[in-house]
DNA sequence: TTGTATGCGTTATCAA
DNA sequence: TTGATAACGCATACAA
């Protein structure tokens, strides 16, 4: 039914290895039989098979790109770069969604590796799991580059600076006079959220204030997590002025709840996020991140590798983060202490 | 490097076909061979290669899904409902994604034809283009299911009730006693732009209302259209009392910019969306879509397909579309014609 | 410039 | 219950 090179080869009487060589543009054959074989291929309907292809070639034509969410603008924007790339360089994407789920991250590496993608860009859980995984995926000799380091274990690697940008955020806050501040922090396999936190905590510390644990809320993830803490604080009879959240899709679902309940924002609460997502009305202060450029980035590096363009060591880059001012934090009198 | 069955093989002294018999779960061995084998595979760390399975077996456990971007909360909703459904019959899915562009569609599964997936989940581009790439992709005999309909193409088909969404929100705004109405157009390759349209031009004629071509914009597409759009109505001295935006993001960068230019939504215009994304706060009337469960059931019909579980003719299901109202549209007192 | 032979790692069909 | 052996469709080293 299908096609193939010996279909060409029988029909030319040429032999299938002529078939493949001009089909595949290798030099040194005659314009006469590269006529006969391209004209032979197209009426006989030839689709290459890229399956044996890869079977006898060792590549496939495709990369793995293991995200947790496609559903948060951070990644797809990421998912968007990488797309881009993988397609100039004529390659396909597995695209593959952990959901903050180490199990389910474990069983995709497996998964693209018996595949045999030609690579692999995977966004790691990298607090509370194990990372035996990687290490056997580093032994498949299957080139990946990482988003975030894995303490240990030798690949190319990109981050963000949270902890800057925690720093950054908080520091606004606090220039804006806000002393009572809440925090929400992301999925506790996050490292950003721990990052974050941790620098919030240090600059709260830096300023001789103290972190008011009930105004810290953990392991939240999705909108829906966001509107559940805005419901939540707006019950609050003793509320923070201000709550940084772990990033936007939070910072967004607790704004909703927070208007649902009558408050306003930022006149009753100051509320501020992480990522810059520009889908939404909403003046939200917040930090820009790179998405989209690191997805490219991740791409270029792991063709780097598959290509064997970089033969040097393996490289870590920091991308910056980057406070957005907007007009969702009050700016606060300076209260004295007994009137807060 | 890589171990194989053939590597099993010698080290248990049992033969190939022994040894792909039991690691694929077959029935007829001794317990105390599959233990052998199993024990073996475990210890030499054997991988199963993907690739040469599918060679083989002519199946290679993807499916690709091509949709028009990934950015949109439309389609990664759809993209989620996929990734579910394939996820659970053990598929992995190729990620496409055409950006409106015909000819990427055109390579787009021509490539994932040559990568012999055993199927497909595609949402084409249905005006102002051509389909053959459709007719040939029906000779190949890869099965697939389309979001929309394709005119004299026999396949499964899933479709949202374009014309139906279109009339709802139309008549939700002439019932509040908006009569300039104006309307954003979506992509010109996209059938729901064109039905939306048609049912709004309708509804209008219906209630013996011209609609003013002044304020029907054509081809937006994305957030940076919508603002864009969103700047001119802010500038117009004679404007539309509402505007029915093609999706919500489109909406969104409306709102954007009229707020931007000092503008009230609604009150000094009105604002209406098509998706329902819940990623914003605000509270921004709109048609909702079920498009993570259409992804699912997209997947279900293509595995249906796949594993030849369906074997009657092909089926259309038209999804409903439902009018969500929330507070971007202002009533309007009925005026007298020459109020206006 | 073209042809032959072999291998890629499986599955599948028969025999044994 | 197990083992040879032939596909699967292509690439490639080598021979002609």
């Amino acid at each position: 039914m299908n096609v193939t090179i010996a279909d060409i080869a029988k029909a030319t009487g040429l032999a299938k290895s002529t078939i493949s060589g001009v089909l595949n543009q290798k030099s040194g054959f005659s314009e006469k039989t590269r006529q006969k074989v391209l004209k032979a291929a197209e009426q006989l309907g030839y689709v290459p098979n890229e399956i044996a292809r890869g079977l006898s070639s060792r590549s496939t034509g495709s990369i793995g790109l293991i995200i947790k969410d496609i559903t948060n603008p951070f990644y797809n924007h990421i998912t968007k770069g990488v797309q881009e790339i993988a397609g100039e360089h004529g390659y396909t994407v597995f695209l593959c969604s952990s959901g903050e789920d180490h199990q389910a991250e474990i069983d995709h590496i497996q998964a693209m590796v018996r595949k045999r993608v030609d690579g692999l860009i995977i966004a790691p859980l990298l607090e509370e799991v194990t990372f035996d995984h990687f290490f056997e995926l580093k032994k498949t000799n299957v080139p990946f580059v990482l988003l975030g380091k894995i303490p240990g274990l030798s690949c190319d690697t990109y981050e963000f600076d949270d902890y800057d940008g925690g720093r950054q955020v908080t520091e606004h806050l606090l220039s804006m006079g806000h002393t009572r501040i809440g925090f929400v922090r992301g999925p506790k396999t996050s490292k950003a959220a721990k990052m974050r936190y941790a620098a919030f905590v240090d600059t709260m510390k830096g300023q001789g204030i103290e972190v008011d644990e009930r105004f810290v809320f953990h392991d939240a993830n999705g909108i829906t997590d966001g509107m559940d803490i805005g419901h939540r604080i707006a019950e609050m009879t003793d509320r923070p002025s201000a709550i940084i959240c772990f990033d936007d899709v939070i910072a967004i679902g607790a704004v909703k709840a927070l208007l649902e309940a009558g408050l306003q924002v930022p006149e009753d609460v100051s509320v501020v996020g992480f990522d810059d997502i520009e889908l939404t009305t909403f003046p939200l202060t917040t930090v820009s991140i790179p998405t989209y450029e690191a997805g490219k980035a991740l791409a270029w590096t792991l063709f780097d590798r598959i290509f064997g363009r970089r033969v040097s060591g393996f490289q870590h880059i920091m991308f910056e983060q980057k406070l957005i001012v907007r007009s969702s934090v009050r700016r606060l009198h300076h209260l004295k202490e007994t009137e807060g």
